[in-house]
RNA sequence: GGUGGAGUCGCCUAGUGGCCGAGGGCGCACGCCUCGAAAGCGUGUGUAGGGCAACCUACCGUGGGUUCAAAUCCCACCUCCACCGCCA
């Protein structure tokens, strides 16, 4: 949710941020339109309102001919406020619905542009030579037993699939080395529900009603995360955080469920895309004049995991026509994948500034004594699409894939060996 | 799923139609007292919207309704507690 009294002062700040995502600017003139009839209606109620308090205090104090006539005044005068209190509240209902429908602020130097507008900030690592035909990661999966997409077809469907033997201790060890570096960083960690309520998907900006991304669950009205953005950002709703305490750190481990609708026949093979995975998110709340800085903090900790797992990637600073709802800023790492001869997107770390947080009413007390909305930021740590870039960039020409050495004490083996050739 | 009980200002609690946005206690903040502290005394202490301001308005689990007037009456729902049933 964008910040009405800010629109009101500066409604060129919005029209350009709209422009840089490259929607609808004329979206601001339509709001500062609802905006001042809600205002006026809504002080139209109020001012009928104190004459009917007023009213009836005269009411209890007079008796007989007096209180008659009073009492019929007031009769009619409970109708009027009756319709002017409706009248405001179906503004500030249009209002709100329209306020909701826009997306959060860009940050100024987030790149113009869509998708394919972004900027590459970095290069690291060297991209690993093969004197072999290196193999995807599907074919090296099913050679270790490591991973099972036919049973997952069999038993779930497309884009379904088992993490067997050394898949799944690659996936644990991973997962524990993320978790282990959040927490020596001062992360608490959380392992969150993964069902929510309507209103923590969109507090945390999804549009449940048009999101065909997310799994929803109609007979209990929940709906499935595709990240753990979505629980943790929610966790401190409508509270007043302690200023002092700021920032407050999470790292949650949860699966992520997304629908993958309109992604027919992208990447098909493999774990790449799938309904189903696991990841490690770090989830931040801090005050908004500090979250630029926190936001490169995470990318540095993204950064530290993609190390250890000696992984060769670029980072990519993500143009603003494809930042999602939520995010004024987002950073994404990107690892190469041999044999696709690409880079593809392994975390994402967007700074939400108060976005997520006034919808969710996330507020601290300013050194003014006065509540304000916090700064939400999130990132990932590892998730199931790491092992995709881990076997590929770490496999010899027996099918064997070398493990990390950062990796190796949580995952228990030196090397993956293959079980068929 | 069934039955019973309960949801009020950080916490506990008073409040059964107007004098209640709401009293008391605890906690917290400030002041007095003290060498310092405790105790004691005094003052203050929710959130949001609007107004330059005095101030006005909304909110007593949520949503509806009755009434000139609702924390208070009625209806529905939600949550929590207890017991029963069912499942693991």
């Amino acid at each position: 949710m964008i910040d009405l009294r800010t629109l009101r002062e500066d409604p060129d700040r919005l029209r350009a941020s709209q422009r840089a995502r490259g929607e609808d600017d004329s979206i601001v003139d339509s709001l500062l339109a609802l905006d001042a009839s809600h205002r006026s209606a809504l002080s139209s109620f109020e001012s009928l309102r104190a004459e009917q308090k007023s009213m009836g205090k005269s009411v209890s104090r007079s008796s007989g001919a007096e209180k008659d006539a009073l009492l019929s005044r007031a009769k009619e005068l409970a109708t009027q406020v009756k319709a002017a209190e409706a009248e405001a509240e179906a503004l500030a209902g249009r209002l709100s619905a329209a306020a909701a429908a826009v997306p959060n602020l860009v940050e100024e130097a987030a790149p113009h542009g869509g998708e394919d507008d972004y900027v590459v900030l970095e290069e690291v690592g060297a991209k690993p030579s093969f004197d072999f035909e290196p193999r995807d990661h599907l074919e090296l999966g099913e050679r270790l037993g490591a991973i099972d997409t036919e049973r997952g077809a069999k038993v779930s469907g497309a884009r379904f699939f088992f993490l067997t033997g050394v898949g799944a201790r690659l996936q644990l060890g991973m997962l524990n080395l993320a978790m282990q570096q959040a927490v020596e960083a001062g992360f608490t960690p959380m392992i969150p529900p993964v069902l929510v309520k309507p209103d923590a998907m969109r507090g945390t900006g999804f549009q449940v009603e048009h999101d065909k991304e997310i799994y929803h669950l109609p007979e209990d009205d929940l709906y499935l995360v595709g990240t753990s953005e979505v629980p943790l950002a929610a966790y401190h709703a409508d509270e007043i955080l302690d200023a002092a305490a700021l920032p407050l750190r999470y790292a949650g481990w949860s699966s992520c469920f997304r629908r993958e609708a309109g992604s027919y026949g992208k990447d098909t093979r493999g774990i790449i895309r799938v309904h189903q995975f696991d990841k490690v998110e770090m989830f931040s709340f801090c005050r908004p004049e500090d979250a630029a800085e926190e936001h490169r903090r995470l990318l540095a900790w993204e950064q530290e995991m993609l190390a250890k797992v000696e992984l060769p990637y670029r980072v990519i600073d993500v143009a603003a026509g494809d930042l999602g709802t939520s995010a004024a800023r987002k950073f994404d790492c990107e690892a190469w994948i041999p044999s696709q001869g690409r880079y593809r997107e392994v975390t994402s770390t967007s700074n939400c500034t108060e976005f997520q947080a006034r919808r969710l009413s996330v507020r601290h007390r300013g050194e003014d004594g006065k509540t304000r909305p916090v700064a939400t930021l999130n990132g990932t740590l590892a998730t199931t699409r790491w092992i995709v870039a881990i076997l590929e960039n770490h496999q010899r020409a027996d099918g064997s894939v070398v493990v990390p050495a950062a990796l190796r004490p949580h995952v228990g083996l030196d090397v993956l060996e293959p079980v068929k050739k």
